[in-house]
DNA sequence: AAGGTGATCAACCGCCTGAAT
DNA sequence: AATTCAGGCGGTTGATCACCT
């Protein structure tokens, strides 16, 4: 509607701050608050417009900012409340303490979007980029996590996940070069086979893993499985769970986002109920998790689409690609 | 040493929303 | 109800730097 940008007043400086300016603004707000942000260069002194000295001041003076690399854990949550909120940076950033939306934003384009497109997943789904198996993890996921989890054997399903993961890799990579230019295909797909071992178990983004019962988690097998994962040094889903309760408001704006999540009766005292909707099969439902096997949640689900090794057993029929000598 | 290229990130731009008039 | 204003947001740009050839 009627409004002209502000800072097409003639003779206001734009581009890089000067220490000096950087210093005036910093000491015109420790004195007075920005108040006006219109009014304030005026008032500080300055040949900016007032947008300008908000967005220096919010994005790199105010001292409360964290500078510095971004940490796992923060990484972790950035991935997955971008899962669930999508590009909404500010909403991001209120989780993130010290964080700005100006540098959460850079850091998804510059490192987590590659990160995640070079691992084969859209950045804006977070689902594999194949169409045809986006909906497949979630299913499997959900008929899986149950007996994995109760399965008393653990050594044993510790050497089945292995054997998956090395399965998935393959199909993993297969499909990278099936939608590499033709070209390209032969040399990437035996550099990329190549490349596979059985240490190297996933090419694929973070993996949802479900929290292990005592016994396990020292099961040097077990961990050994677990660290050859990309991304699975960072928080699993302890920390997924722990930003429920705060992103309950989000996740409620947020809506059906993805069209996989409906919220639980009683949001407040009960778990995210998920229904997992995968398009076009109809939905299919897990009953909600009690207080004491916190391993998935609502926004687990969500993110349990980046697929797993486990996540494929039973629906792919072994041996699906060229055997690894 | 010089030029080219890609990565990074501060800053800008245009648009939207909600409050005030 | 229509208009204006201020603040905020997400997308994009461009300066700078590091690395490579």
């Amino acid at each position: 509607m009627g409004r002209s940008p502000c800072c097409d007043e003639s003779g206001l400086k734009k581009g890089p701050w000067t220490p000096e300016e950087d210093d005036k603004l910093i000491k015109h707000i420790q004195k007075h608050g920005h108040g006006s942000w219109r009014a304030l260069p005026k008032l500080a002194g300055l040949n900016r417009c007032g947008k300008s000295c908000r967005l220096r001041w919010t994005n790199y003076l105010r001292p409360d900012i964290k500078r510095g690399k971004f940490s796992q854990e923060e990484e972790q949550t950035i991935l997955s409340l971008h899962a669930i909120l999508g590009n909404k940076w500010s909403a991001i950033a209120t989780h993130l303490p010290g964080r700005t939306d100006n540098e959460i934003k850079n850091f998804w384009n510059t490192h987590l979007k590659k990160k995640l497109i070079q691992m084969g997943f859209d950045p804006m789904t977070h689902r594999p980029r194949t169409e045809i198996f986006s909906s497949l993890p979630h299913l499997i996921a959900l008929a899986n996590l149950k007996e994995l989890i109760e399965n008393p054997s653990w050594e044993d399903q510790a050497m089945r996940f292995q054997n998956e993961a090395v399965q998935l890799a393959r199909l993993n990579q297969y499909l990278q070069c099936l939608l590499q230019p033709q070209a390209s295909v032969e040399a990437t797909f035996q550099n990329n086979l190549n490349a596979i071992s059985p240490n190297m178990v996933l090419n694929t983004p973070y993996l949802e893993l479900p929290t292990p019962p005592p016994s396990l988690a020292n099961n040097t097998n077990f961990q050994a499985i677990i660290d050859s994962i990309p991304f699975s040094h960072m928080p699993d889903l302890q920390a997924t769970c722990s930003l429920q309760t705060s992103l309950n408001r989000d996740m409620v704006q947020a809506g059906s986002h993805f069209g996989v999540l409906n919220q639980g009766e009683n949001s407040h005292s009960s778990p995210w109920l998920p229904t997992i909707s995968p398009s076009p099969s109809p939905a299919a439902t897990v009953p909600p998790m009690t207080e004491t096997s916190n391993t998935i949640t609502g926004d687990a689900c969500s993110t349990s689409s980046y697929g797993g090794a486990q996540l494929w057993s039973g629906l792919l029929d072994y041996p699906l690609f060229p055997e690894i000598a």
